[in-house]
DNA sequence: ACACTAATGCATGAAGCTTGCAACAGGGAT
DNA sequence: ATCCCTGTTGCAAGCTTCATGCATTAGTGT
């Protein structure tokens, strides 16, 4: 019987992630089953900065504590039910584990591209031989311009595109 | 007449640097002269986060603000003088633009390890034929794991090590 | 040397994240 | 099902990094 009559908040997927939480000697408490059903909702992969998914809990649980959110959000990230990685300029943002990918991140428009992972296999054998370093691509986003804002700067036609464009990273 | 008495700050390499500088309209003033200057000390590239510059400033000028330090950076790199960089958990670091190089950060002991461009040269083009975006790979810090950090990680043969090899990033 | 305007110093503030502590609650043992 | 131990929470305060408003100061072309 699998009830899908909820819309927003996904059903027992979210005892399913947090068992092994549970089994590693995490404890399953109301912030942290809120973080993971959060992290769950919607068809694509969230990415949510600390606030964000404290806001979404705060509409359905105003008592709990921004506080708490940071420190349920280390704790999934320890035993391993999720991940941070970090965008450039803006806060750190959280992700389920098993929903892992790299990120391209356009600094004109902030657009996000997801990146598969062969992508960069080349690039890490590569320095895994040269330097002995195991690189982690999934923790950082790779910064750079997409194609339309690619446009936007070789072609500074306009009237004071540069000014207007605005770069902040 | 090449004088290099003055063991800490370059001498008239900085006004150098700071030629282009005025050229494209920026005013020289003694903060930007000494940003410039702490950035040209020591034998290797520097990178040095806003606050470190502004300490190794005041030992010569007490009376220069951080905000000062803030502002004058944005200033320097926006006529490109200078640029910043992301090195994950940490704040921005700051180094002068003919340094520009690619940074390893091993999230382990934090060792950076810098990179020749070409080592990015395939993936950028592969990047950018697939998904249209050009990256900048100078821009972020490459994390991962430094061989001798990985030997820790995989044979956790001692005590604690996996406590006691703090994973901060 | 002058005047125009950008840059500075100071104070204040905001975002993102951390921490101390008393009260509370999860979950294994009983 | 209940108890107890200990991890977790909520609240408040604080910290780091960086941004901003404003009156004063100081570069730079003329």
């Amino acid at each position: 019987m699998t009830v899908h009559s909820l819309p927003l908040t996904p059903p027992d997927e979210v005892d399913e992630v947090l068992a092994r939480f549970r089994a590693n000697g995490g404890r399953v408490t109301t912030p942290r089953r809120a973080i993971v059903s959060v992290l769950l909702e919607g068809d694509r992969h969230q990415h949510l900065t600390a606030d964000e998914v404290a806001s979404r809990i705060q509409r359905l649980h105003p008592e709990i504590a921004v506080s708490t959110v940071y420190r349920s959000l280390d704790a999934l990230e320890t035993l391993g039910v999720l991940e941070h990685i970090h965008v450039g300029h803006g806060p750190t943002v959280y992700h389920l584990a098993h929903q892992r990918h790299i990120h391209l991140v356009c600094r004109g428009c902030g657009d996000v591209v997801e990146l598969s992972d062969q992508t960069l296999a080349a690039l890490a054998a590569d320095v895994q031989r040269r330097h002995g370093f195991a690189i982690e691509p999934h923790h950082f986003a790779i910064n750079g311009l997409c194609s339309a804002c690619t446009l936007l700067e070789t072609a500074p036609l306009g009237v004071d595109e540069v000014t207007t464009h605005e770069h902040r990273h």
